[in-house]
DNA sequence: ACTGCCGGTATTAACGTTCCTACGTAGCGC
DNA sequence: GCGCTACGTAGGAACGTTAATACCGGCAGT
């Protein structure tokens, strides 16, 4: 195997040291501009790229930080997590990315490794978001931490969508509609995501109407599947709601489809809100009402806070907050007052 | 900011010496068990973590790999993304990940990244499959790299999906079941990318049916709104087409969503054929009739092949070739033989 | 008693950078 | 002609790790 140039290559060929070479390529005021394009007419036939590992070993940064996931058959996460490499690498950062699936192990295995490779910071949309002890442990250890969700704790800090609100707000349009009999397809809390779950109580309770649990169906992880699946569940109860909140678009469009094929018309015989406002939302028959964000202002502001860290250099003792980007409800032609 | 434990460190407080110390923790039959376990003790006491970007700088090798996508918007290509990153972290082979978004430049400045990073390999699914010469040269440098897409050139290893053929059954389909124009929507093969085109013609072709250039819609890229653009267009030929094919189901449900709003049902007035099998292709009305292929499988394999060039450090002497994943068609309810 | 070996540990150099300090030469004023 | 400064360049250590080699004491064999 070819081996890459190294200073020192560029050191012989042209006759001066490593060091005088490093600082050419650095453009330094010190080196005399004739040895400097000396250097640099070498540097480029030899197609020297520097190793960035072994900057960092001794600049004690890697300019690389670790974005986690839960998964990213999630349009909104995926959205995010380009948006975010993208603004990562303006700033010159690399990320290594990986993906949970949901898995406290995986989550850990990942943050491990990443922690392993000297990553200046970390990006993590937790799996759990009571379990966070060991994203805590990072930190405290010197590595600055933004999530990407997060009730309002803040013991880490984080830029999230405020779910709350988004699902109050949602649960607010159907029941101005006129629905008083609501499901709600979600993540199962247990998980500790409860915020959607909250604001749709919250709306409830503004409306004095009172929480039928059977209303609420749990699962794992909220894709086409578990709403499909969900949907049948809600349509057996014996008093079946007549409007449906799903926690996210996928869930949502699950759902409708296996309505659809039950024969139950959407929006006429029953309405469905979602929630990230996906590409897709708009697309989809009927357009689905949804709760919007910007996930590249998400996106853009957590990176941001996290660089902001990195530089402050005070991961541990700062007083962390949690920074929330507004939600906004588009209504679209899934909902409509409830027949009869 | 608290410092992070070294192996001088352990060394200074067992009163061992550093090179003991890596010894023990890589559990070396050389030190005595009592000493292994009295470094251990400490080690764990300290929450030691090597320092992989020393290890890296030392071995010649960073155990990670760079990973480099035209976008995530795409349900397939992130599905396989996340394949990719699991299989690789089984490996222990940590991901960097980069999105080019379409853009050679920004293809170029994320690989350039990785090689300052020395990623140990490059998997590349690329912008433009004509426009490979950076690839190539990465590889020549003594970076192996695979790409996940590509014709049957084969300077650079590659595991891709047999697009030509996939396009060629769908078009099949379409004709086997009566249609005579058939309408394209493609990404623009100025970027290169003309397997699926190719198969269209192919399969043409074998039914003496002459190419009418009318019915191929091209843009940059093929999301949702390119396909919902595209359908207008066909649809506003003198003579439009009966069914069409799409070079992904989201350009597949783009197109579907404007001719449900002109007042054309799918498929009784057009049939539609999407590329991929999102998992959202069961879940849309009409169910979509697309052309599936293994994006596990796809990604599993490029990883071997990988980790194979890697491990045989031979990424330019050998022989390149490319290996393809099988596509098949899978019917649902998109696509019936036209009217009257 | 000397050699040879062996288990256990230490020493040293190396990986490719950067940073700090040192060195040499030339020009200047006195 | 002496020291001073300024400029350009070189040397060395350091970052945290690994690998090759060196060392050292004790025991077995002759």
């Amino acid at each position: 195997m070819k081996k890459r140039a190294r200073l020192k290559d560029i050191a012989e060929l042209t006759g001066f040291s490593t060091n005088t070479v490093s600082l050419a390529l650095h453009h330094s005021p010190l080196v005399a501009a004739e040895t400097s394009a000396a250097i640099w007419t070498v540097a480029r036939q030899l197609k020297y790229r520097p190793n960035q590992l072994a900057r960092s070993l001794v600049n004690q940064q890697s300019k690389t930080i670790g974005l986690v996931l839960t998964n990213i058959q999630n349009p909104i996460l995926t959205r995010a997590a380009e948006a975010i490499q993208k603004a990562l690498l303006g700033h010159r950062y690399a990320t290594l990315f990986a993906t949970s699936n949901h898995s406290l192990e995986q989550e850990k295995l990942a943050i491990e490794t990443f922690l392993g490779r000297q990553v200046d910071g970390l990006l993590v949309y937790p799996t759990h978001h009571g379990e966070i002890a060991h994203i805590v442990e990072a930190q405290e250890q010197g590595t600055p931490v933004v999530l990407l969700s997060g009730g309002r704790d803040a013991s880490i800090d984080a830029v999230a969508i405020d779910s709350r609100v988004g699902a109050q707000r949602a649960t607010e349009h159907l029941l101005s509609l006129g629905h008083r009999r609501i499901g709600v397809i979600d993540i199962a809390p247990a998980l500790g995501n409860f915020e959607k779950q909250d604001g749709y109580r919250d709306a409830l309770k503004a409306h004095g109407i009172a929480l039928d649990r059977e209303l609420i169906v749990e699962a794992g992880r909220t894709g086409l599947g578990e709403g499909y699946a969900a949907a049948g569940v809600l349509l057996g109860l014996g008093a079946p709601p007549t409007a449906i909140l799903a926690a996210n678009d996928l869930a949502a469009i699950g759902a409708i489809h296996r309505l659809d094929e039950m024969g139950i018309s959407v929006p006429k015989d029953m309405s469905v809100v979602g929630f990230d406002n996906i590409d897709l939302a708009a697309h989809v028959r009927p357009p689905l009402t949804t709760v919007s964000y910007d996930a590249d202002l998400l996106a853009s502001r957590a990176v941001e806070r996290l660089l902001r860290l990195i530089e402050a250099d005070v991961a541990v003792e700062t007083q962390h907050q949690v920074e929330f980007v507004e939600p906004e409800l588009i209504v679209r032609n899934s909902t409509a007052r409830p027949k009869g």
